[in-house]
DNA sequence: GAGCACTGC
């Protein structure tokens, strides 16, 4: 007998050992199916350890002879660093030899790598370079049922590729709800092998289940239905805290404004509980939280605390916090939808589908049993559909299918999508793409424009601003602006409580023509006065690591044109607000109008815009230096729809002649 | 006079 001393500090393993997770005794059975089948399919939860152990089997049985490697791809950047990281650590290597790892701004590979981590975009690019992606010898598309854009335009360019590529073995890892979904799309068309009962060939692709999870998880449903989820959600959490045992409590919302409201009732109603009994920490959590508030969130909670983190739909996938035992579940999520005929997005707040509910349920037993509470019906459950409409049924489809036209996929309509897009969606691209003279009659790619647009990794419109930019002089001004827009998110660091703070920071860069100018300024200031450091940021609320990567994508933009031959001319002066300067202003604001003419509007008697066509009233932004603003035509970068307001951001003045002058086609009529 | 789900090249 051992003679354990069980007052010890235990202290748990970082990683568990590979030999006991649950996919070690499925080993023989996979590396048989990927051996003899095309496709393989793998089923498998969060844990199960398919992202981290399957690639070590395959390169421990071979796959790379020959110099070829072995692709996994991930559809977020901090999956594909994390896992490789780890995966490195398990080989016994340094991360960038054997193993590594590959992401925008990040390549950190050699040519010793056999295991290369990267994300489903950057493969896609890749494909550009090498269309039948042939270093690769195995590839494998994790988080497959996520349906990203990426993703599933990548599925299809895989079943193209391993038409002319036999040897080539793909992988797929999904839920099981859709894993019948993507044998079904790599089987078709069901080729002559189809048996005599009319029995589906199951050559190509072959599903393999993975043990789930070890700990069970009660579902609970509302007995009638709340006509508050809000409300319902905060009274929920009390009554968790007062009948159920230790454990955190996540609760699933659809934004910011909901889930401040419930952080602040929660906070005051807790006030209220009497002393003695375990008190509540109610927390936020959504992506354009600070990255210092965020961390609370992963931070243990103090003694006599039960830790209440009340979030969108991050923690669902790309945010693992440990410790959660409850999980509340509103049942609805803010999911983009793009109207064709508008061309304008909107964020609505949808039902979630079964699958997504699933992936928040599970959310809660992660280290122990735990429990789920749906704020919904069994019935409203039932009539959920299944699985969420896929990102590409409702985006805007123009950069993808600029990137198909480049992989020499002429016929789009009739690319093989996981499934297709509306009609709709794919001729509003055709036309945007035509318009920006991507396209020719004959809606092939131009060259050089077309084929450089697509190569740029910014969307249509502004890849054409930057390539209009030699012949306005003003291509190292556009560069930066189109850093500056590009980087999807609020530059300005909003504190509770600051909004004046924010705005007096914001108007000291304010340039009396738009915010496109105020992002110039912005940016000349942070890498002249403020010398790239943190201290400039801090001190104009600033976000710095969005202004660090806008640093990033200007110098890989600038890259990108050199390689084109077209020449970026730095030396002259830093734009400034001088007498000579404004004829710069009025290039860069006519450039501006050469990409963004469809996206024009005018302002109206009483301050709102109007489009071109005058059938959509538009809202400049609050975060615009154009809100509240006399104009008269303008250009803007993006317009959102919310609630039922439609809005549009980052706004330049221009005139009116100026679209005439640079899109006569499209304005011919009007 | 008032506001933004989440990714990615």
């Amino acid at each position: 007998m051992a003679d354990f001393d069980l007052g010890a500090a235990f202290i748990p393993a970082l990683h568990k050992p590979a030999e006991l997770l649950p996919i070690a005794k499925h080993r023989e059975a996979l590396l048989y199916l990927v051996e003899t089948s095309p496709v393989t399919i793998v089923v498998g939860q969060t844990g199960s350890g398919k992202s981290t152990q399957i690639p070590q089997f395959l390169e421990r049985a071979g796959w790379c002879a020959d110099g070829k490697i072995i692709g996994i791809t991930q559809p977020r950047r901090v999956a594909a660093t994390t896992v490789a990281l780890r995966v490195a650590e398990e080989f016994g290597c340094e991360v960038g030899k054997e193993v590594g790892y590959s992401i925008r701004f990040e390549d950190v590979t050699s040519g010793s790598t056999r295991i290369k981590f990267l994300t489903d975009g950057l493969l896609i690019r890749e494909a550009l370079v090498d269309p039948l992606l042939s270093r690769y010898s195995v590839i494998m598309v994790d988080e497959a049922h996520e349906r990203s854009i990426s993703s599933d335009i990548l599925l299809g360019l895989l079943k193209k590729i391993r038409k002319k590529r036999p040897d080539l073995r793909i992988i797929i890892s999904s839920a099981t709800l859709q894993a019948e979904d993507f044998r079904n799309f790599f089987s078709e068309p069901k080729e002559q092998k189809e048996g005599p009962d009319g029995k589906q060939n199951d050559d190509i692709a072959s599903i393999i289940s993975l043990e789930g999870r070890t700990y069970p998880i009660d579902i609970l449903y509302l007995e009638t239905p709340t006509e508050n989820y809000l409300e319902k959600a905060i009274s929920t959490v009390f009554e968790i805290h007062t009948n159920e045992p230790k454990g955190d409590i996540l609760v699933f919302l659809t934004g910011r404004e909901e889930i401040d409201q419930a952080v602040q009732a929660v906070a005051e109603r807790s006030a209220q509980l009497r002393a003695g009994s375990q008190s509540i920490l109610p927390l936020p959590l959504y992506a354009g939280l600070p990255a210092d508030q965020q961390m609370y969130v992963f931070e243990e909670a103090p003694e006599n605390f039960r830790k209440v983190i009340f979030s969108t739909n991050v923690s669902e996938a790309s945010v693992t916090i440990d410790g959660i035992v409850y999980v509340v579940d509103s049942g609805f999520v803010k999911l983009r939808a793009y109207n064709p005929r508008t061309g304008i997005e909107s964020l609505t707040v949808t039902p979630v589908s079964k699958a997504s509910a699933a992936q928040r349920a599970g959310r809660a037993g992660r280290t122990k049993p735990g429990k789920c509470f749906r704020l919904y019906t069994e019935e409203t459950y039932q009539s959920l559909p299944d699985s969420t409409v896929p990102e590409i049924q409702r985006s805007n489809l123009a950069p993808f299918i600029l990137q198909l036209k480049a992989l020499g996929i002429d016929n789009v309509l009739r690319f093989d999508f996981l499934t297709p897009p509306p009609a709709e969606l794919m001729i509003r691209a055709l036309e945007l793409l035509y318009s920006l003279g991507a396209l020719d009659d004959y809606a092939k790619l131009t060259r050089p424009l077309g084929l450089r647009m697509a190569e740029l990794a910014v969307e249509p419109m502004m890849a054409k601003t930057l390539l209009s930019a030699p012949s306005f002089g003003c291509l190292s001004e556009i560069l930066t602006i189109a850093a500056m827009t590009s980087l999807g998110g609020n530059i300005w660091i909003q504190h509770e409580g600051e909004k004046k703070k924010t705005e007096s920071a914001r108007w000291k860069f304010a340039a009396e023509e738009g915010d496109h100018l105020t992002l110039l300024n912005v940016y000349q200031a942070f890498v002249t006065k403020g010398r790239k450091e943190s201290r400039f940021c801090h001190e104009n609320l600033l976000n710095f690591k969005l202004m660090e990567r806008a640093v990033s994508i200007r110098a890989q933009l600038k890259r990108y044109l050199e390689r084109f031959g077209i020449n970026v001319d730095e030396s002259l002066a830093p734009h400034s607000t001088s007498a000579p300067a404004s004829n710069k202003a009025e290039q860069i604001r006519r450039c501006l109008t050469a990409g963004y003419f469809a996206h024009a509007a005018r302002m109206q008697p009483d301050g709102t815009f109007r489009n071109v066509s005058g059938t959509t009233v538009l809202h400049a932004h609050p975060s615009s230096i154009m809100f509240n603003r006399k104009a008269d035509w303008v250009i803007f970068h993006e317009v959102v729809e919310t609630g039922n307001k439609t809005f549009i951001r980052d706004i330049s003045r221009i005139e009116k002649a100026w679209l005439l002058e640079y899109a006569p086609e499209f304005y011919k009529s009007s």
